[in-house]
DNA sequence: AAAAAAC
């Protein structure tokens, strides 16, 4: 399978060529004739397989034959637009645009806050066919004119559950009233809780759903440990990883703002140079920050949750959750930003007493049961909940390490073996060299079965086992959303 | 219940 066998015209397989890509991943292989087709699409495909392609290439496609290299703003209608959850993200679609658009006469901008308005303004009036932008920024833009939306005929979602979910739900709303009700519509993400699959559906018209594995899924290559430890000691703990078992560069989670501008000066004070990215940083420290990472100058980048999604960092080797997320969604998006193409990576989760039934709603999710390792003097107890065996769903292990876990010492609080940097590593070694299992069924845990074409009917009426999120949260969306989709 | 996203 080439990327010619998919359909694309040979402006787009000659900038593929350039960019160094030969064969199309599954999602590629998938999507592309489907976004060519002119359908909507539901797209989802674990992290680092390579959607921004995949709706990039057939974009441009579609847009192909209205390209003109007149100079009139009025040739240049917006004619697809791309919204993306974070500043940095849609600069990294917009890129992508940039790298497959090369042999086309088609114009792109790339729309986000923080920086200066008005080259953003005269770029958009000169006119461009494709805007990629984050909303706010965006409806800024509409408010002062220098954007018309009323010829947009395709309509992008990157991480398409970010964008309808509570925080974003209104700008996406505005937005969308003032598309045209004919156009394409692609909703892409590597997660979709059961809430935001409903709501998403209500926006799509006769959506294919395209799932090259099974929604919310984890890359194989990624190997998961959770230390379980209290909270006052997580920092101790971090810098011991650091010098010891944590060897490359690692993206290190945490829950809030403040704590990720104490973490980092902690980090520092015990001479382990660290820099921060979140929300309050200016726009440029923030694409310092992401850029000193991804070219290697940082080893130790501390975030919150704006760095969760999406980000594509060559060879990222750990991630480590400080804090778990607040959705075991973002569990799937935060660690997904290592073991990507295909790479090995390590995901690393700092698990205190009180995250216990958080660890075992993400085990749940994606289906695995985690093992647990250990630092003499940094154990916490309580963090497995033995009690319950069915908590995390089906073991992801066998019954021999699942038995010696449940009556090992892994999460208690005795200290287990000999000093050493870790002392969970016998063990350790022995569980990372097995595959976790996973359930055969082609009938996930939402009841949904992946295995047949999707109907949107086929969306479970009533869950049968407990929502992700809980429905009061997801009941004011579902309205608010009301009465813009072209089915609602 | 925090973060993100406009000024």
């Amino acid at each position: 399978m080439t990327f010619a066998d998919l359909g694309l015209m040979p402006e787009l397989l000659r900038a593929v060529e350039d960019a160094g890509y030969s064969e199309p991943t599954p999602i590629q292989r998938d999507a592309i004739p489907i976004v060519l087709s002119g359908r909507d699409v539901m797209g989802g495909a674990q992290t680092g397989t390579g959607k921004t392609a995949s709706f990039t290439l057939p974009v441009l496609q579609r847009l192909a034959p209205h390209a003109s290299t007149s100079t009139s703003p009025a040739r240049h209608p917006v004619r697809a637009l791309i919204l993306a959850p974070t500043r940095e993200l849609a600069m990294q679609v917009y890129e992508s645009v940039l790298t497959y658009s090369r042999y086309l006469p088609l114009r792109a901008t790339c729309i986000y806050g923080g920086v200066d308005m008005r080259a953003q303004t005269q770029i958009l009036r000169e006119g461009v066919e494709i805007v990629v932008a984050t909303p706010g920024r965006l409806l800024d833009h509409v408010q002062q004119r220098s954007i018309q939306l009323n010829q947009v005929k395709m309509l992008v979602l990157d991480e398409a559950d970010r964008m309808l979910d509570m925080g974003f739900i209104p700008d996406i709303r505005r937005i969308l009233s003032m598309l045209p009700n004919q156009r394409q519509s692609l909703l892409f993400s590597a997660t979709f809780s059961n809430e935001i699959k409903k709501l998403a559906d209500q926006m799509l018209n006769e959506p294919q759903l395209i799932e090259v594995a099974r929604r919310n899924m984890v890359s194989e290559t990624i190997e998961h440990q959770v230390y379980p430890v209290e909270s006052s000691r997580k920092r101790d703990l971090l810098v011991h990883l650091l010098k010891t078992t944590i060897d490359a560069q690692v993206l290190v989670f945490v829950d809030t703002k403040f704590g990720c501008s104490r973490l980092t000066h902690y980090l520092n004070r015990c001479d382990i140079p660290a820099d921060a990215i979140h929300g309050d940083k200016s726009q440029q420290q923030r694409t310092e920050a992401l850029e000193g990472f991804k070219n290697g100058t940082t080893r130790v980048l501390v975030a919150t949750d704006v760095a969760a999604r999406g980000l594509d960092i060559d060879d990222l080797p750990y991630v480590v959750n400080y804090v778990l997320p607040n959705t075991s969604e973002d569990y799937v998006h935060r660690i997904g930003r290592t073991g990507r193409a295909g790479k090995k990576g390590k995901a690393i989760s700092l698990v205190a007493p009180e995250d216990r039934s958080n660890l075992a709603g993400i085990e749940k999710l994606i289906k695995l049961t985690i093992p647990v390792h250990t630092v003499e003097d940094f154990q916490a107890s309580g963090v497995r909940d033995h009690s319950d065996g069915a908590s995390a769903g089906r073991r992801g292990r066998n019954e021999d390490n699942a038995g010696r876990r449940s009556r090992g010492s892994d999460d208690s609080a005795a200290p287990r073996g000999r000093g050493g940097d870790d002392s969970a590593a016998p063990r350790g070694r022995s569980e990372r060299t097995r595959t976790p299992a996973r359930k055969k069924s082609t009938v996930a845990a939402d009841g949904f079965d992946y295995a047949k074409p999707y109907e949107a009917s086929d969306a479970p009426k009533a869950p049968s086992t407990k929502p992700d999120t809980p429905s009061r949260a997801n009941r004011p969306v579902a309205f608010l959303l009301g009465g813009v989709g072209r089915k609602g």
